[in-house]
DNA sequence: AACACACTCAACCGCAGCTGC
DNA sequence: AGCAGCTGCGGTTGAGTGTGT
């Protein structure tokens, strides 16, 4: 007799339910690492557990699955997933795809805590003050030059920026306000942004090469990154991560994008995703970084922006 | 101490999409 | 084309724990 609520053939008694004992989690995490994921019908038949497929599954996914944060929500993970969200709505396991060791279950389980209760009026304000980091980082730099045009801002879905008190500006205002006279200064030396044909998942835009090692490259971003407030959406655990954003193409059109520094074979040391605005702004910044260095055709590293 | 309420999170359920026959 | 099985996703539940009165 199949059993549809659970995956694999049911076994009579029906398949366990509830907590998984150590013991079963024992045993499925041999099974998994011997046979591999998938096929979770498989497991439940194999094993020696008497667990569905589906329970299986989830168990590996949820708990046993290696690389698995744990632990509070971080600020800046936060952070991810109310941008990701107004961008998506309950796209919980898209939005784990940006949240390396974090399942989709856990950051559904944090947004119903945390912003989907009766009393919003603080998460609400909570809320739209991350969002109007996120989505308005050059409007920390008071005076500054708008470098992102703003319609761009505009075409992430779905979000409605609230206008909240800027963040405090820093010591770093003056060197930034440096970086920008000299910015505009060497316009000229700035990288077009051409869609390079030889992607096939989205857009891709040339790299630019950078002529710094990767340590200097990110002491040269990292100021202008944590005063914009918004430098948490990069990625250094987990390159990799660069090719999950290829996949994580929406089918709904919505715009994402994604920036790789990688090394000259290509190999990306670090990732950023993010909307359309934020890549731009990053791109505007490299650039200004690295030309003001001039020669940057030493490429010992480049970055590529994405649209997906 | 005892109770009520709030919160967290692991786990379950139903459904939709995909694939192979 | 239709069916069955598999997979993954999003919504929901409920046990355990924490906190306030």
């Amino acid at each position: 007799m199949e059993a549809m609520m659970g995956w694999g053939i049911e076994e009579q008694g029906g398949w366990r339910k509830g907590p998984w004992s150590p013991q079963e989690d024992k045993l499925l995490a041999e099974y998994v690492n011997v046979h591999g994921e998938g096929r979770w019908s498989g497991v439940a038949r194999g094993s020696g557990l008497n667990r569905s497929g589906k329970s299986c599954r989830l168990r590996w996914v949820n708990y046993l699955r290696p690389g698995l944060k744990r632990g509070q929500i971080t600020p800046q993970e936060e952070g991810i997933i109310i941008e990701l969200h107004a961008l998506w709505g309950n796209k919980w396991s898209a939005i784990a795809r940006y949240l390396p060791g974090r399942t989709d279950n856990e950051i559904k389980n944090y947004w119903r805590t945390h912003f989907k209760k009766k009393d919003t009026k603080k998460q609400d304000k909570r809320r739209s003050q991350i969002l109007k980091q996120k989505l308005h980082p050059y409007d920390n730099h008071a005076g500054h030059h708008q470098l992102q045009p703003k319609e761009e801002e505009t075409s992430m879905k779905g979000a409605s920026p609230t206008h909240v008190e800027d963040k405090t500006t820093t010591s770093t205002t003056h060197e930034l306000q440096s970086q920008d006279d000299q910015y505009h200064q060497r316009q000229d030396q700035m990288v077009s942004r051409l869609p390079n044909s030889d992607d096939h998942q989205g857009e891709c835009y040339n790299p630019v090469m950078i002529n710094q090692d990767v340590a200097s490259w990110w002491d040269t971003m990292g100021d202008f990154l944590d005063y914009g407030s918004w430098g948490d959406l990069w990625n250094l655990d987990d390159p990799a991560a660069h090719d999950h954003h290829h996949h994580g193409r929406m089918d709904n059109g919505t715009t994402t994008a994604g920036l790789k520094l990688a090394t000259q074979n290509n190999q990306a040391v670090a990732t950023y995703c993010g909307g359309n605005s934020n890549i731009r702004a990053i791109e505007n910044q490299a650039n200004k970084a690295f030309s003001l260095g001039g020669d940057y055709y030493n490429n010992l590293y480049n970055y590529q922006g994405y649209s997906f």
